[in-house]
DNA sequence: TATAACCTTACGGGAAACCATAATTACAAA
DNA sequence: TTTGTAATTATGGTTTCCCGTAAGGTTATA
């Protein structure tokens, strides 16, 4: 497992989690920081000193307190830490779900880890701590959808109503005149169990019931 | 406030963060453990002492090592505990949050609190200490719906399995199929449906895609 | 032992979902 | 306008789900 973590986030009562999970993990040495730019100082120090982080788990929002900061966020931080030091493991643990900034620490800041804050958030990061140690990438399943295009960019609004309304308990009759009391086009069963259907395909789901699993936990509905 | 406190957890860390929340209220002295086993013998001591401790603050997970252990976990633990002594006050601190386990430890095994181990832990721990030395019990407020739920207090370990079959996309004859392998019973297609109807009823659902997007908002899958 | 209450299983009819195919419509390019 | 393509709708057959009824089995209690 790895020697030496850092974990930065303002906010200290977080910290008391994550530092569990790491524990759990038997993480040798770690330590905790508030701000980014000591962040930074300690990681950079590691380095000089011989004895370099191998993992950072770090917060994207730092709220602004009387000390001056050079980073003002975890994203600045990530990039100026990636680009010295690209074999630094990183692993962002944010309450930012949107798919953008997902995509964009990922892809282009090369970010190991993205999981998001929640109510499996600490679960999550530990199989995200799991996969970076075996030199894989790991993001939370409901912002999986950012880094996987193909599928996520072909389901429009229709699909993601569609999906609502059979979660709702609507059949797939009641669905078609629902649509067409509120006039949207197609609206007929047979188009209706089309779409369906190759939601199921996209999805690999087997049937409806599966389906609608799936896509609860993608956090799609 | 309380006399005697054992505080048993595997991970030295928290342990440190539990006794500064005994300290802070004032309770007389506090120990610790790191394995069940020493739970067990420590409070069994206790009581052949006449200096019984009055409460126990446990985790539920507790990672093998070299020791042998006869309790594994620490819901064996809370289970023997509270057969032999029905009076010992018991709070569990756990990461753990499915609402199954927490209704299985709080009615069927008589734990007089649960704390999910979080952001807000150690803050609900205080709590929880309170309420219990008020004869009163508490769970986090995450996993509250555990309780009060009236529905919820009828699905057993049965059902819930029956629905995480159903989610994971297998028809009610491959989860008889499913069932008849495992050696569970009942496992007819007909007991199946049967079930699957009470739920259904229960949870107010139209059918059993809507159950399942019931129960996966309600946590219980 | 007898009885009642409950659980498990079996069966059948009707509804909905699933699947393949064909007919119709809409629309853009030739 | 004609033609080709894709989207939408329609149709029929098969499977699965839904719901009632009933037969056999178990357990608790008198």
């Amino acid at each position: 497992m790895f020697n030496k973590v850092l974990v930065s986030d303002d906010l200290g009562s977080i910290n008391q989690g994550v530092l569990t999970v790491l524990e759990s993990m038997r993480a040798k040495t770690v330590q905790q920081v508030q701000y980014c730019d000591d962040a930074y100082l300690k990681i950079k120090k590691g380095y000089l000193d011989q004895t370099p982080y191998d993992l950072l788990i770090t917060d994207l929002s730092f709220v602004k307190d009387y000390r001056e900061q050079n980073f003002r966020s975890g994203e600045e931080l990530v990039i100026a830490l990636k680009q010295e030091y690209p074999e630094l493991k990183i692993i962002i643990y944010s309450v930012e779900d949107r798919l953008q900034k997902v995509r964009l620490l990922m892809n282009d800041h090369k970010a190991n880890a993205y999981v998001c804050k929640g109510r499996r958030g600490l679960i999550e990061l530990g199989k995200a701590i799991e996969a970076v140690h075996n030199e894989d990438i790991f993001v939370s399943p409901q912002v999986a959808a950012a880094l996987s295009k193909k599928t996520s960019l072909e389901i429009d609004d229709f699909d993601i109503n569609l999906l609502k309304l059979l979660s709702n308990g609507l059949s797939q009759d009641e669905i078609s005149v629902s649509l067409k009391n509120n006039n949207i086009s197609p609206s007929s069963l047979s188009s209706i169990e089309k779409k369906l259907n190759k939601l199921r395909i996209q999805f690999k789901a087997n049937n409806a019931i599966h389906l609608v699993a799936i896509v609860k936990d993608l956090g799609l509905i």
